[in-house]
This record gives structure tokens, C-alpha cells and sequence, in this order.
DNA sequence: ACTGCTAATGAATTCGAATGCAAATGTCAC
DNA sequence: GTGACATTTGCATTCGAATTCATTAGCAGT
């Protein structure tokens, strides 16, 4: 013992002495430097610990003097809190994701968690990513990405919070956040309906898509309900090319529609570029089209799509709260929190 | 709570006795089930442990029963190597942010690195950012967000390898990789020149963006060789609005001119639109637009802007390259890597 | 002066895996 | 059978901070 410390008196001289070379400060080359025991180091820096306010200023300036901040490694080790959150997010398809991404970054900062991002893409990477995750011991985890059922089991039954945003597992529990489709879609639909359109098309995205399916069964439920029934749908992958290539292919089958309801803005983006440039039509005048998520290039003045705005900031908040709460009671049952969008009157669809 | 299933094999059911007050295996209890010491369970997940097969084959068997994986933060701590690495980025601005990011995660979990992202937006983020990264032990920065040469350094003197995105540091040492402006621009005024146009306009970026003074250099260098002086220059913020009110701004000056270079492409779309929906010109007809990224909206049907396309995979990939040789060898000089893009022939801009 | 109490402090232990070193085992040659 | 040698293995220590527990100092009350 006396040796080690002997040791660590020498390794630091050099280190205090050359100044450069050096391993970080530890807590114990500041209570060597302070003259206290490493315990009042680490009392000085936890939120609860009880210092005499000389000792603190002591330990404070020594802390300064080595440029001391405690390892957030060795912390995480003993107190089994890394203050680490997984962000798992798939890949660019959402144009909102960026915003998603940056709101999330800045509330999880605010509460004093790190980031650790994961961008999925092939199915294949998933189980890996998870691995990882595990292996990082991270306090939660929140999964903006497809997850099957099995997965969000692993997360159950390891207990690790975790909160899905924009999407649910199917039957495993866990809590979620998302945009209310049913009224978003019904404010979208109504408008169309009131604008006069009675013939509609549906491109809607891949089937394993649940935002998509839930958005396009609101659709087609809200204009059940309107009496119009037999409305084509077409599927895309959430692209702006699919978008193009799905109205085109909505015209080559000879459908007959002049709204069009996209599950997302990208979509119906591209529905309004291939519409225009490609078949020479005039949006609104000829086709309605309505988009959903209200993303940067939605409110576009080359677009000015009719949308649904999710409430980002909202959505992002509720899901760092939703992921904090469960961290600190890791009991509390799933919760389901859903908002509702805002309509964004644009000019892709005529007026009422 | 503990309601777990004990259908499938049994091996549920070992996993919720052996740790049923939800206690992630340790190496320890891999080592007490396999009949080993703990050196041995270490050394079986080792590369480079050496480790009879017979026994190889007991520890992966009870590593596999007891569902364990090594903890990260205990690899890390002792090991001094996380493999974490720091992504500083700065906020929504361009437009090429979600695949510059969607990239660097891809090539880093392939390099068996993860991402701590920080999303930067107000300056006063940065030391608290910086903080952090610095309390977290990453083993490598790349940064792609506003650093002071001061931040630069304090990197360099606490000898994490850094690398800078699409940015240099003024006089501190730093790896760093970027698109080459000076030929990027060359390309876009000559092809401009050749299409006739001798009134110019630069919509340039905030004068404390690094790329974005380099480009606005460039092309007055260019146009200046060409023997055109006296070019307007309006600063946006790289923002769509601030594009157009830059626009706005130009014809408010009664500046003559019927081509605009803008620093990013975002910009260039708020001019065009601007140009088509607030002023009743056609683009290319009236006014030859180019930008500069060759992001996703830049290649869309209703824009097709002459823009340069960086090199996104090939600049991640560098990137991550040269952190990664940086880690392995902290001694490797600085470096700076300019990788030229490819001219977009869009439609934006008359052809010549 | 002595008891009783609180606040401050340090020694020792802990988290979980990696590793230097020594011991044990095994292999082969002579 | 002995010695030389390579391969496995385990013990003990290490990384850096948090925390428990026991101790001490400080101070008021009587």
C-alpha cells in the first residue's frame, strides 16, 4: 500500500512538474495537491457531499490548478448511472429528422445526458447496434427506428427504459410518443372535402411502416365515413423519387382522382415536382395534395404544402420526460402519449 | 414485475434465478458457471488472449446462458480506450447534415467507434460541449460546428486527436478535411461565363463561417481573373429565408446582374423561389442560379440547381480514417485533406 | 469539565474487466 | 527420467471516483 501511494507521489511530481506529458488529474492528485483524502475530492464535486466551505475552496483551487474534472468513466463504473441515452434513428428518409435529432440533442443536454447516436438503415445492423448499447450500460434508450417486437423485448426484460417515438410495439410494453394520425388526418381530409374533391388517392408507405399504416387507415377511414370509398392507394418508401414514381403510377392505371393524400411530405413533394414538371400539370389547379409532418421544405414558397405539422418540440420533450421519469422509477407502467398536429394551410390544395 | 417468460428453452429461466434482481452478468459469475477464474473469461473475449479451445468453448457456453457481455465502461476504464468518439455539429443549417451524419455513423460502428453526437447551436454551448467530451474520455473528436482557435488548442494540449469538418483552425495544429472551394467555384463561374453571363452577384455566408469566406474568395477570385470587378456581395446566415431576403435585398439595391453565386444550396433555393414566387421571374430565363453542396432538395425536379456535390463518402471516410490513424498514433502530424466535388448540371443556370 | 450531538473527514471497499507475473500443465528431445 | 520449453491458467493489482463506516473535531448545554 505504502508503495503504491509512493508510486503515485512520483508519477505525479513529473506530471505536475512537466505539466504536458501527463495523464489527466485524478481525484487523488488533487487531494494530494489540497492535502485532503480523495473522499473530500469526490465530496467536493457530488451535489450531496459535505465539505467545510475552506475545504471546498481548497479543493477547488487545487481542482483548477490540475484543469481536475472528474472521469465521467469511473463515475458512471460505481454509481451505475452513465448519464448516456441511445438515440437509435433510421436513416434520412424523414425530413424532419434533423430537427428531431437537434431537439432531442438540446433538451437531453439541458437534463445532463449524453448522446449516444446509433443511425440504422439495413435490418441487419439492429442487433448489433442493440449489443452495443447493452454493452455501454446506457441509462435509456430512445428508438426513432423500426423495432420488432422481439427487440423491444430485450430492452423489457433487461430492464433498460426505453421510449419510442413516432411508433409502438405491437404486443411487448413500452412507453411512446407520436402524432395523433386520426385528427391529423381527418383536419387534412375535411379540408379536401370542403374544397370540393371527391375523388381521391392514397400514397401510402411500406407496409411495415407504422406511422404510414396509420396514417393511411385514418385516411381511408375519415373518407369512409365522407361515403368515398374505392380510393387507389399506391405504396412508396417514404422517398421523394417513390413519390414521383407513385403518382406516376397512379396515372398510368389510369385512376381517376384530383386530391391526393401523401403519408409524408416528401411524398407529396415529389408528387408536386413529377406533376409539374413531368406532366406539365398545375398544382393546385389541377390536383390537390396534402403531405404530413410539416418539415423545412413543406413551407417552402415553391410548395407551400397543405400539411400537418407535428409538434416537434412537444413530441421531443415529452419523449426526454417520458425517458427521465422511467429512468428514475424504472417501475413505471407503459404510457402512450399522443399529440396532435397543427394544420398548415398551404396552397397545394385549392381553397375551400 | 419479474414476469418473464420461462416458456421458450429454459435458458430465461436460468438468466431470471442466477440474476433475479436484474444484475447484468458480470465476468465473475461467467467465470463461477464455466468453473474458470475471471482472467480467463477476459481473455476469452480477447483478441488476442490466449485460451485452450476446451476451455474457449465452456466460457462462450456460460457467457451465452447467462446472456453476458462485457461492460464497456470497465473495458474502458482500465484499457484507457473507449472508443467513443465525439461528432460536434452544428445545428440545421445545411442542408447536407443528415448524410454527412447518416455516414460517419455508419463508417465508425464498421471501425468499431460510437458516436457521442453534440449538436451545437449557440455559441455559448461550446465550452460546456467541450467539457463534457473532455469528462467522457472520448478517444477522438471530429468536429463539424464553429471552434475557436482556443478550443482548437485546448484539444491539441490535451492530446485528443482532432479532426475538423469542412473547416480549418487558424493558427492551432488540427487534421482536417474540407471540399475545395477554389475549384469548386472555378467550375461553377466558368460555367456561368460560358453561358454568357457577365453581371454577377454573391450571396456569400456570416463572415465568421470558414467555407464560407473560402468560397466567396474563390468565386471573386475567379470572376476577378475573368476581368469582372465590382461584384455585389450580400451575407445570408446559409438559411432558406435569409436566401431570399438576400435576393430581395439585391434588386432593393438596384444591383445589376443576371447570375448569383450562392455559398450553399439552401440559399439558392430561397432565391429561386423568391425569384419565381415573390417576383414573377423564371430561373433560369431571367437569372442563372448556382449554389454550392449538391444536397438532397438541390436535385429535386422543381429546383435542379447547378450546384458542386461534395464527396460526402469519400470526406466522411477520410474523416474517420484520419481520427482513427490519429488515435492509433497521436504523434502523426496535422494534416489537411481537400477533396474536389463534381459540378451538378442543373438546370438553374442557362446553358452555355 | 463532562456529556451529547452534529458536521466534517479519511480509510477502506466497491464497480467490472484487463494484465503482469508466477505457477502449473503439457510436450518433446535426449 | 530429466531438463528445456511453450502454452494455459489464476492471483493480485489496476483504472478513478463514490460510498459506507468509524473517527475526530467542534460546539452547546448543564
Amino acid at each position: 500500500m505504502a508503495e503504491r501511494k509512493d508510486d503515485k507521489d512520483g508519477r505525479s511530481l513529473i506530471n505536475a512538474a512537466s505539466g504536458r506529458q501527463g495523464r489527466r488529474a485524478t481525484s487523488y492528485d488533487v487531494a494530494r495537491l489540497a492535502g485532503v483524502s480523495q473522499s473530500a475530492v469526490s465530496r467536493c464535486f457530488a451535489p450531496s457531499g459535505s465539505i467545510a466551505p475552506a475545504t471546498r475552496e481548497r479543493i477547488e483551487k487545487a481542482a483548477l490548478e490540475l484543469g481536475y474534472r472528474p472521469n465521467a468513466l469511473a463515475q458512471a463504473l460505481i454509481s451505475r448511472r452513465t448519464n448516456l441515452v441511445a438515440v437509435l434513428i433510421s436513416s434520412l428518409t424523414a425530413l424532419n429528422y434533423p430537427e428531431v435529432l437537434a431537439e432531442l440533442s438540446h433538451r437531453m443536454l439541458a437534463r445532463d445526458l449524453r448522446m449516444l447516436l446509433f443511425s440504422l438503415n439495413t435490418e441487419s445492423d439492429v442487433d448489433e447496434v442493440i449489443d452495443q448499447v447493452w454493452r455501454h450500460s446506457v441509462d435509456g434508450v430512445i428508438c426513432a427506428a423500426r423495432l420488432s417486437d422481439e427487440q423491444v423485448s430485450l430492452f423489457v426484460d433487461r430492464e433498460v427504459p426505453l421510449v419510442l417515438y413516432n411508433r409502438v410495439a405491437d404486443r411487448a410494453q413500452a412507453a411512446s410518443v407520436g402524432c395523433d394520425s386520426v385528427t391529423g388526418q381527418r383536419l387534412l381530409v375535411d379540408r379536401l372535402l370542403a374544397a370540393g374533391h371527391r375523388r381521391f388517392a392514397i400514397i401510402a408507405g411500406p407496409e411495415d411502416s407504422y406511422v404510414g399504416e396509420e396514417r393511411r387507415r385514418a385516411a381511408l377511414g375519415r373518407l369512409q365515413e365522407a361515403g368515398i370509398n374505392d380510393v387507389p392507394v399506391v405504396r412508396g418508401d417514404y422517398g421523394y423519387e417513390s413519390g414521383a414514381a407513385a403518382f406516376a403510377a397512379l396515372l398510368a392505371d389510369g385512376a381517376q382522382f384530383d386530391a391526393i393524400v401523401c403519408v409524408n411530405d416528401l411524398m407529396a413533394i415529389g408528387v408536386i415536382d413529377a406533376a409539374r414538371e413531368e406532366f406539365g400539370m398545375r398544382i393546385p389547379e389541377d390536383i390537390s395534395v396534402v403531405g404530413f409532418d410539416g418539415s423545412g421544405p413543406a413551407t417552402w414558397a415553391g410548395y407551400r404544402l397543405t400539411s400537418i405539422r407535428q409538434p416537434v418540440r412537444r413530441m421531443t420533450e415529452a419523449a426526454v420526460n417520458m425517458l427521465v421519469e422511467r429512468i428514475e422509477d424504472p417501475d413505471l407502467p407503459a404510457e402512450r402519449r399522443l399529440f396532435n398536429g397543427r394544420l398548415i394551410e398551404g396552397r397545394s390544395a385549392v381553397l375551400g
